[in-house]
DNA sequence: TATGAATGAGAATTCATTCAT
DNA sequence: CATGAATGAATTCTCATTCAT
């Protein structure tokens, strides 16, 4: 009855032992698959365990899919973090900064399935999807990157790369927007927030 | 057996207008339950039509989606195209610009749960997810707003609103990320790329 | 209203010419497929008729697919009957018979496909299970030309070609069977059934 | 882990017998609808199991019935082996064959259903075309038999049963010609199977 | 706890047949 | 008569979840 009988306590360690065990393998597959391309039954064999074994340690489904996701995402924060701690100076402020994004590029290389799992469930078995969405974006920058060699040209940039300065335009208007689109969102006016990222983006490359 | 016959026009019309039908249809049940949520039978409900119908128009429920998906994909593409015409001045560039940017907002508006659908399929028939993931982003965005802040104290940025421009700054490293990710991206290193972003990201709001 | 006026006549020899253009597209078609795997539609495209005129000439699937294997079948009966016409003496009967064999062998050679579907309807898509008979037959009738060839040995038969003699032996068998599976076959009871096959094999191949 | 610990070999064993009854129910299922009108709801009911336990089992429906059928030819491939052991004379071997034809008729007449099934997939469910390819057999057996009374008449002829004798030349021919149809059938050219023929057919009732 | 067989609610897709034009 | 769009019943197969052992 007691409840923390040494027992006990290790039966909760050998518990959450093999939990663990079903989230690494269920993020392997998830990863591969996407979550409805994913059966139970995947998971199960992939853990080495039998079907009904699931069950007992998730109600459903969706439960382990949001502990892969999850799990996922608090990387990132984690990292996010980081960046603010002791920062006293300009140079400490871009130092942290580098070293952040350094950091969370290294993570997104070591789990690009899984990245792209998180950021876009994109129906794993769906290639053909997966490439339209692909051939959109490039679409997108190839445009944006047009106008950014036609504003270098017309002197009002610096010599940046096109291509990672139109990926990296249409990102922080999808974003925005994304966010904007929810009831509420807690930003400021539609034109408001244009008049900001036309700032953002333009000024930060423009020519000094 | 006259290819053009007024009763062979007549009768493409038709089949055009029955196709839109089941496109119209099919973009209002995939914007509110999903691809995955949503049955064949949900559209042909939707259009009015027997379940039938659908496959004289479409040979699986995905060819369908795609067709909806790249409408909605088109319809933002279309906007970007406008801002590069006929721009020779600095002025011209900005106000084209401007316009695009407050254009695709409109359209964002207008299509809110569309735009969740291509932009992030994510089962829109879960709202844990979905909560999961906004969560994600605020608590992201909060940190690097704090960042922000921090440097607007330093005196290095100006007073930017720091929410919008934390998402902004979020979302062009999301998506330069996911366009790294890919095999021939055609970007270059890591490192490159991060000494980019950084340039842009912290340029774009620097105080001078 | 005269129930044969020129007109009518006109009329019921169009009628009885789409309907024939009709069978033979389907003669094609379920020779190629089966009458399963075979559609109307199927039927129609062949025939460059649209779906509907189908059922001005028949009134379902079955009724035209019975008019083709009928067709067939009386290509084979009407072989059949020739040989008894106008016989006096064994020379002529034996001419006759050999006649009528090598005929209906050339019907079968020449309609190859379609003989395997009046015989056998043999779901057209599925190789496997023609494999499987086909396996299965020529597995029989090499235990039975071992026999024979037993028999041969023992100096009970004549050199005959022991596979061809071994189909032979099993065809005869199996259609006797399958006739006197039904309820008023007519045949004689089956051990006397039997006895006579025996006689009919075995003697046929007897050495004298 | 013990691959023959004795829950798994109860497990085995049980798994055995359930499939079993699959076959079981199916075989009967088959034996009366045929298998394009039998559905896997038919059998599963037929078996007093959920309609998924049947995809435990088999793949497909069509396995299923690969399996019936497998098991009903080689209920027949086993009597015709056991004609050909130990014979060492022309009494032991007319003894061996009468037996193994009477076995063989056993098996039919036990099997009835099944052995149409087999014989001829013919969708079960169509009495129409059973009936008028039993009608074609009957037609064309009288006038062969007909053409046997001549024999006899003529004195060529022992006084056989000519219906029996007409079914049995029918498919002796039936199935060589069904054999010579394939690709590498391995039988002589049709002019030398037709001699052959005629000679095993009409020698096989000569009168001595 | 662990197992894996069993369940049955669904979902996609096909196609014979009808019917308005 | 001819057309071909529309219909919807029927069927196969999947898989999350339950449960007896």
């Amino acid at each position: 009855m007691s409840p923390a009988s040494p027992a006990r306590i290790r039966r909760a360690a050998a518990r959450d032992e093999r939990r663990q065990q079903l989230v690494e393998a269920a993020k392997d597959v998830f990863a591969q698959k996407g979550y409805h391309a994913t059966t139970v039954d995947d998971i199960t064999r992939a853990a080495g365990v039998a079907k009904g074994t699931f069950y007992l340690y998730f109600s459903e489904k969706r439960e382990i899919y949001y502990e892969v996701v999850r799990a996922f995402l608090q990387l990132i924060k984690d990292v996010g973090s980081s960046v603010t701690r002791e920062v006293h100076s300009p140079e400490e402020f871009l130092a942290r900064a580098e070293q952040a994004a350094l950091e969370i590029m290294r993570i997104f290389t070591a789990n690009r399935q899984l990245a792209k799992l998180a950021y876009r469930e994109s129906m794993g078995m769906d290639p053909q999807l997966e490439q339209m969405l692909r051939d959109f974006y490039r679409d997108l920058a190839r445009v944006e990157a047009d106008n950014i060699r036609r504003g270098i040209e017309l002197g009002m940039f610096r010599p940046v790369d096109p291509m990672v300065c139109a990926y990296a335009h249409i990102g922080m208007i999808e974003r925005v927007l994304q966010q904007s689109l929810h009831r509420d969102s807690g930003l400021p006016a539609p034109d408001t927030i244009v008049r900001e990222l036309m700032q953002i983006a333009y000024e930060g490359i423009r020519k000094r």
